[in-house]
Formats: structure tokens, C-alpha cells, sequence
DNA sequence: ATAACAAGTGAATCACGATTCAGTTTTTGT
DNA sequence: ACAAAAACTGAATCGTGATTCACTTGTTAT
């Protein structure tokens, strides 16, 4: 008898792994799901194509890991601004605004998390990311009407339109391709970031901050 | 010599063209432009792969045509819901419920015009499209501002905030799947509709209707 | 050193759907 | 009826990219 699985191996298996899905997320932030190709992740991460299926079930697995991994990041970046104290309204607009300048940043991968049509199984961890949103943005808008800093309303209902207002006035119209043509400077970026969430908020309140 | 091109068989060429286009459009109403097959198009219409390619230069060309016609008719429907006599206000609250019962009786098609990712050239017909939407709200949220009815504000980035906080509560999070699966009851509908266009309203006007 | 087994390789294969095109049918004017 | 010119047909081809697998290399225990 020989070969046994040694911790040795064991890491530098991790590692493998872990270098493919690092490269994996590169090409997604890059050019989205779509131009996301095995061959590509394969030769970024110098491995072989093969080696990229020891590691993963096949190439839907790998990606829906890497939306999940990605997703995390932002959802719990907008958790930690909720969970600042402070009235919701105001708690609202710090995450919103984080939320956006976020997705201005990294409009690509921004657009793949929140609307670039992709495989089923990605498409689930979409779903489950969604909530995990409309979970945070739900209790914060919920703490609000409890505590008569915001009116009653359909939180659920809200939070979507939220999300829906900023994604589609930053990656909508500005679409991709016009963000790398050209990109705002910093000063408009914040300007515009200002509105939208200003839009947002008075949604919620009905009332101007 | 022979053959010359008579007015019998322009027609019945037409017709064909014609027919080709319905049933294109039929294959995005029914699963979007993802499942849009060429082969299942000329099936449909019961003319033979090659046919199409007779009628349209390629299937992007196809597809784009379909768009562009789907697109002119919910541009249209928005454009007389807002020719209405009436203060901004009003005319936009009733042109966004109709946007979003449109939307909500076709939401694959909803999908497909707003969201769902297609070829460039299709994409080109998109941006034509936003642009038409964005020109006819915009117009009204302006003559708000002037008229008073409505407080200052880039009319611009307001509308393009209305189609998403509507398209993200529409077809988003109550995505595709789940559309087919459990269609609201009618009250229903209408009260989420309302909801909608309640948030929108505020965001503009920031005051409850 | 060697046996036993795992990990890695990458060219070959497969899947899928758009597109082509040689052959067939239809239409038209004489 | 016939020849010229389209229009139609659909099986074959092509392109693209995921997936496989026979083979090579590396690791471990004896």
C-alpha cells in the first residue's frame, strides 16, 4: 500500500482551488459572465483546461461559487452600513450611497450580480442573493416605521424599488459599454450618487432630507 | 426572358416576412430572447431554415426588427397615457400604472425589452428605446417642474429611476419563473400596482398623492 | 527503489445552434 | 410548352466553447 492523502496535499490542493476560482472572479469583474470562458480561467490561473474540472463540477459550478463569493462581499459591506446607529432614514442613505458608489466602481461586475442573464444554476444563487438584500434593506425600512421615522408601508415592496432605481441608473442607460468609453470623474460620480439616493430616500419618506 | 417581379408575388413575399416576424415574436413573448431559436421560428412559420434568411439578413437582424416593433408599441401606449389632459403629476401617475399592467400581463416580454441581455445589434435597439421612454417622461417630469406641480430636479435621472424601480419590482425578484408559476390574482395585481406607482410618485414629488 | 494511487495535462470529442448552398419548385413572359 | 429568374428547401457545414479521457507527472508508504 502506498499513497495516503497527506495535509501537504491537502493545501496545496486548496491552494489550486483556490487560485482558479481568484481568477475566475478577475474574469468576471473583467467582462462579465458572458465573455467568462474555461479555457480563459484555465490559462489565468496556468493550469490545465482538465485541472479546472478536478477542482469543480463543471464550469456552472465554478461560476455560481464565484457570484456567490462576489454577492457576499456587497451584501455584507450594505450590512455593516445598516448596522451603524442612527434613524433608519439616515442609516438608508449611508447604505445606498455605499451601495451605489460600489456598483459605480464595478460597473461590470455590478451588472453581472445584479442583472446579467446567466446559467440556471447561477441564476439560484441570484435568487437567494436577492433576498439576502431585500432582508437587510426590509428590517432597516421596518425599523423605521417602528419607530415613526418612516410611514407604513410594503417594505418588501420598497426595498426592491430601491434596488431597481439605482441599478438601473447605474448600469442601465450608463450601460457597460458606455462606462468604459467614458468614465465620469470623480466629483459628477459623487453628484450623481447624491441624487439617486436623494430620489430613493424621499421615495421612502416622502419627504426631502 | 421571363419572370418579372409582379405584384402578386411582392404581396405574398410580404406575407411571409410578415408571418416570419409574428411568429418571432410570438418565440420571445413565450420564452424571451434567450430561447428564440431560428430553427423554431421557420417551424412556426412553416417555411424552411434557409426561408428566413431569404427575408432577413441574419438572426440579429431578425431579432432587432422584433424588438424595435414590440418596443414602438409600449412607447406608444406610455406616449398617449401621457398626452392626457391634467398636472404632471397625474399624467405620470397614470401613465407609470399602465407601463407596469403592461409589463405584468407580458412580463417575458417586459423582460426581454428591458432587461434581458441579446445580441449588439439588438442592444443598439435597446438604446434607441430607453431613449424614446427617458424623451416622454423626462418631457412630463419637466413640464411638472415648470408648472410647479413637481419640485426641481434632473428629469433625466428621475425617469430613468421610475423604469427601474418598476422593472426591478416587476421582473426582478418576482422573476420569469416565478411569474409562471404563480400568477397573482387580479386585485392583487392592481395593488401592487398601486404601490408601485405610489413609491415613484413620492420619489418625484415627494408627497404622498 | 518501487508499488499504488492521486493530480495534472491538453488534444480530441461533443453539443448546439447559426448559416450556407446545391438542388427543387414556383412563377412569369413569350 | 418552354426558358429564364426567383424563391424555397433542409441536410450539411461551420464556429464556438464546454467537457472528456488516455496518458504523464508527482506524492506517499514500505
Amino acid at each position: 500500500m502506498a499513497y495516503r492523502e497527506t495535509e501537504k496535499m491537502r493545501t496545496r490542493k486548496a491552494q489550486v482551488r483556490q487560485r482558479i476560482l481568484d481568477c475566475a472572479f478577475a474574469c468576471v469583474r473583467q467582462g462579465g459572465f458572458q465573455s467568462a470562458q474555461v479555457t480563459q480561467v484555465a490559462a489565468s490561473a496556468e493550469v490545465a483546461t482538465g485541472t479546472i474540472y478536478r477542482h469543480f463540477e463543471s464550469k456552472e459550478a465554478l461560476f455560481a461559487e464565484v457570484f456567490r463569493i462576489a454577492t457576499q462581499r456587497e451584501v455584507d459591506k450594505v450590512a455593516e452600513a445598516l448596522a451603524t446607529p442612527g434613524k433608519a432614514p439616515d442609516r438608508l442613505a449611508t447604505a445606498l450611497a455605499l451601495f451605489a458608489a460600489r456598483a459605480m466602481r464595478g460597473p461590470t461586475m455590478a451588472w453581472a450580480l445584479i442583472a446579467e442573464p446567466i446559467a440556471p444554476k447561477v441564476e439560484e444563487e441570484r435568487l437567494i442573493y436577492r433576498k439576502a438584500y431585500a432582508e437587510q434593506f426590509e428590517r432597516a425600512i421596518m425599523d423605521g416605521v417602528a419607530e415613526g421615522s418612516l410611514p407604513a408601508q410594503d417594505a418588501r415592496l420598497t426595498s426592491t424599488c430601491l434596488v431597481g432605481a439605482i441599478a438601473e441608473s447605474l448600469v442601465g442607460p450608463l450601460s457597460p459599454t458606455q462606462q468604459a468609453s467614458n468614465p465620469l470623474p470623480d466629483d459628477l460620480k459623487q453628484q450623481l450618487i447624491d441624487q439617486i439616493v436623494g430620489f430613493c430616500i424621499q421615495g421612502l419618506t416622502g419627504a426631502r432630507r
